[in-house]
DNA sequence: TCTAAATATGGTATCGGTTACACATTCTGC
DNA sequence: GCAGAATGTGTAACCGATACCATATTTAGA
């Protein structure tokens, strides 16, 4: 492979001058540069990016660190990471935690080695001993969804309470009467902040119960599990709300198995807006989180940020909205 | 940040034993492997990637070049790549080509940049030129699904043909008299091999038509349009093969759509076996390929090319099982 | 006892870039 | 016409590892 001082020699320059030519910067005469540029074609000269990262200190790299790539909510958002970093000349390097510590500080111990430009988390496992760590050895990093307590970073999220109520009031509006709510884990910023805006919307109806709660650990299985007892406990239940699309996917399939009607007898929404809840029939009502637009402003903020760019706030908060659909009663043709 | 430098310093040794220590090769006398070891552990020392990578010509990454991590499949084959990765030590940067060959020339580019120790393509896109010049370049390579024609390299697959053969004679043990086939684009291997597969496994039957295939591009979306083409052609089709997975589920949505009751008056089966073929109701029977195997065995496969392991077979085919489900009559009842 | 092999360690060139600094030439404005 | 800024280019130190080679000491075998 041709080197930059091959290039140099070709050109009959020296390394500097080649050096200004790519980075494109310093002063350079225009027909030097030609000249330099023809040597560049001629060698199909390619810059080593460990040379680069070594003696210019950047690597043009970030690490995204999230539980796991097939949970199709962070695959999304993978997606938005990537093109986003992509636009910008960045790579991005891929590590699933599984939501296990130590997996994850591996992870953080081997992109410090690698001299990440910067890290994304979308990951619960965060520890404040890790932020301040990455903050002391210079990394940027943004967090999705939620940031230990009392340490300053960057976070981008979205409103977990207020979708929850959101959820509530559209059950309320097309009819419902007793309302459950299957749970994401309680470590988890998003689990909690749900639970919380449904009890908040329910807890002064004379219908409210505890036992209209049940978790459901965010996963299609804990959703089926969880709507079976649910049903069990209270037959008489309406509405459904559920924590995140894959539990209420699990639900309305458990529901559909029982033979209760959906919506004709229990309305059924979801949270997140992942893409998966328009393939069932009916289509899945949902709170909607800008998926694609969470990650893609992540990694535009992270990016400003390892740029140098002072940023003033510390949360970015997005929309969440409604998308109601045949789950819900009255929806029945909706989203067609 | 502390470097080899200080950590020699610090445990009063040159580099070059602080380098022999690091990398558990040479002969270090066991005393001093401790001292320097303690040296390490007092300056949190972390060696330096970029330094390495340039220095000993191992950079210990794989690039993924794949069309879209937000699809199902790949985001399971990506999974599968990152684990073993993971506990071989290496690190895997994301590619998503959205199958646009200028998009993997880029990609290409960048990570011949980076040095990459190995790529894993799959991505339909691949050329033959890119292959040879990788070859040239000396850069390992592992090609899932399918190689350009007339190139050696390594590829991963599975029993495309078999599998299309599979899903017709489950669908004609379970009674079906005029099965349809949905197929997928013609430039991929996956989709012209299922295609040939079924009309191999037809063609002999009075009822057949080529009116009976429709493409569906491999998306749900596909799936949908191609289902109501069909019944609409063929309003006696009582079994339809897709060619993936996304493609039944849309043709499974937009049956239910059409009132058409699944297995009831038609049976359907696709093909893949993601995990959301187990989040409808009925559950989708398909030809299951062991997705996380593949890209398990072909990060596998990459490594010992990396490491100078002699490989023998070119190709690597993988068998297909049959999931029989509650699409395909007299399986309403499995899988619960 | 002598020699060759095994063990142990250090010095330093090297990988392929960036960049500070030095030096030369050409513009500008007064 | 000249000072000082703007433009253009080269030299070489440096980033932080690896690994080749040299050298010294021990060990083992004949």
């Amino acid at each position: 492979m041709a080197t930059i001082r091959d290039v140099a020699k070709l050109a009959a320059v020296s390394v500097a001058t080649v050096s200004r030519v790519l980075n494109n910067n310093g002063y350079v005469n225009k027909e030097t540069k030609e000249k330099v540029q023809q040597a560049i074609q001629l060698l199909q000269y390619e810059p080593n990016t460990m040379a680069k990262g070594l003696a210019g200190k950047k690597t043009e790299t970030l690490a995204l660190v999230l539980p796991d790539i097939s949970n199709p909510f962070f695959s999304e958002v993978a997606r938005a990471v990537e093109d986003v970093a992509q636009l910008y000349g960045y790579t991005v390097v891929l590590c699933n935690t599984d939501s296990d510590t130590d997996k994850e500080q591996t992870y953080i111990q081997v992109m410090k080695r690698r001299y990440v430009d910067g890290m994304l988390f979308a990951s619960n496992t965060l520890r404040a001993a890790d932020v301040l760590m990455l903050n002391k050895a210079n990394i940027p990093l943004v967090v999705l969804d939620r940031a230990p307590a009392n340490v300053p970073c960057l976070v981008v999220r979205s409103k977990n309470n207020e979708g929850a109520k959101l959820a509530i009031r559209h059950l309320l509006d097309t009819g419902c009467r007793r309302i459950a709510h299957i749970y994401g884990p309680q470590e988890t910023a998003t689990g909690k902040e749900r639970l919380i805006g449904y009890e908040e919307a329910v807890r002064s109806f004379p219908w409210y119960s505890p036992t209209l709660m049940e978790p459901g650990q965010f996963s299609i299985q804990g959703g089926m599990a969880a709507a079976e007892k649910l049903m069990e406990r209270h037959p008489d239940i309406d509405g459904i709300f559920a924590g995140n699309d894959l539990m209420a996917l699990g639900a309305l399939k458990k529901l559909q198995q029982l033979g209760i009607p959906v919506p004709g007898r229990v309305s059924l929404i979801g949270f997140d807006g992942i893409e998966l809840t328009r393939i069932t029939e009916p289509e899945l009502s949902t709170i909607a989180q800008p998926i694609y637009e969470i990650g893609a402003t992540a990694t535009r903020l992270l990016i400003k940020k390892i740029e140098g760019v002072q940023l003033e706030n510390e949360t970015y908060e997005c929309e969440v909205e409604l998308m109601a659909r045949g789950s819900t009663r009255g929806n029945a043709e909706a989203g067609r």
